[in-house]
DNA sequence: TTGCCACTTCAAGTCGACTTGAGGTCAAGT
DNA sequence: ACTTGACCTCAAGTCGACTTGAAGTGGCAA
């Protein structure tokens, strides 16, 4: 079997060597064993970091990440919960949608006055409503 | 002129009077004086603080926020500055799209092999791609 | 066999955005 | 005039995700 060490992994990864570590001992990863110290790991754990990249992406912490891996070592496995961050997404983007909007406008508009602008001031409502939730990430 | 004290603005905006104090220290606000030890602000900070709201639901930092807010106290001149903005959120809006796409991928699959699945791979391969950009929000 | 240095562990530090707590002040109601 | 308690300041703490540094170990080239 194919086996590669922290520094290779470091590597082919572009993650420091301390993340990588950092997620062993989170469990997010896992090594198949040591030469010596040092760890090494076989070709399963690029899958492993893809999937926490993609979490990361989609904005889950670490240990919601965590619980995405169940204890026999599938993955990924609660649909309901992958769905409901799924709706989460959409409602993030529909925000930014909103916000680069607000942003071009004030961009745009040659006037001190945009902030009287009735479409900025609704953007703005948008983004205070949801200041709450967005302030939480 | 109307005033309001800081618990009055806490029960206005739902943000706490330590965010407020803490908004004033960065100069995010500014209360227009005192009476005693206590902060008067005036209706002008609620824009402000709209402005502070839709500049963190962007994903900006309280620092980032700051420099919008130009010397003389007017908001969001820089035009450059704003249309780079826009140009990262759109970028940022794609990247959610695509983990979106990820996330209904995995939870739509009913196999253990949707990580061999070519689509899968690809979205993967560009989360990974943002992971470190991603992170540091 | 020796020596280098990439790896190891473990504790502590960092960063952003606040929150919490101790100890102090003062506007306002009785 | 006194008390109350909401406000004040300033320092320190928190949280997540790492990073950094000191001190130790051992694989491998010469």
């Amino acid at each position: 079997m194919k086996t590669i060490d922290i520094a290779g992994l470091s590597h082919r990864t572009g993650l420091p060597a301390s993340t990588l570590r950092y997620y062993e001992e989170r469990s997010l990863i896992s090594s198949i064993g040591r030469k010596g110290l040092r760890r090494l790991f076989d070709a399963t754990v690029f899958q492993r970091l893809a999937l926490v990249a993609l979490g990361r992406s989609a904005g889950f912490s670490l240990s919601e990440i965590e619980a995405f891996f169940s204890s026999d070592g599938s993955a990924f496995i609660d649909r309901k919960l992958l769905h409901e961050k799924a709706a989460e997404i959409d409602h993030q983007i529909q925000i930014l949608q909103h916000v680069r909007d607000g942003l071009l406008h004030v961009a745009e508009c040659p006037e001190p006055s945009h902030l009287e602008c009735p479409r900025f001031q609704k953007m703005m409502r948008i983004a205070a409503k949801k200041q709450a939730r967005a302030a939480k990430r």
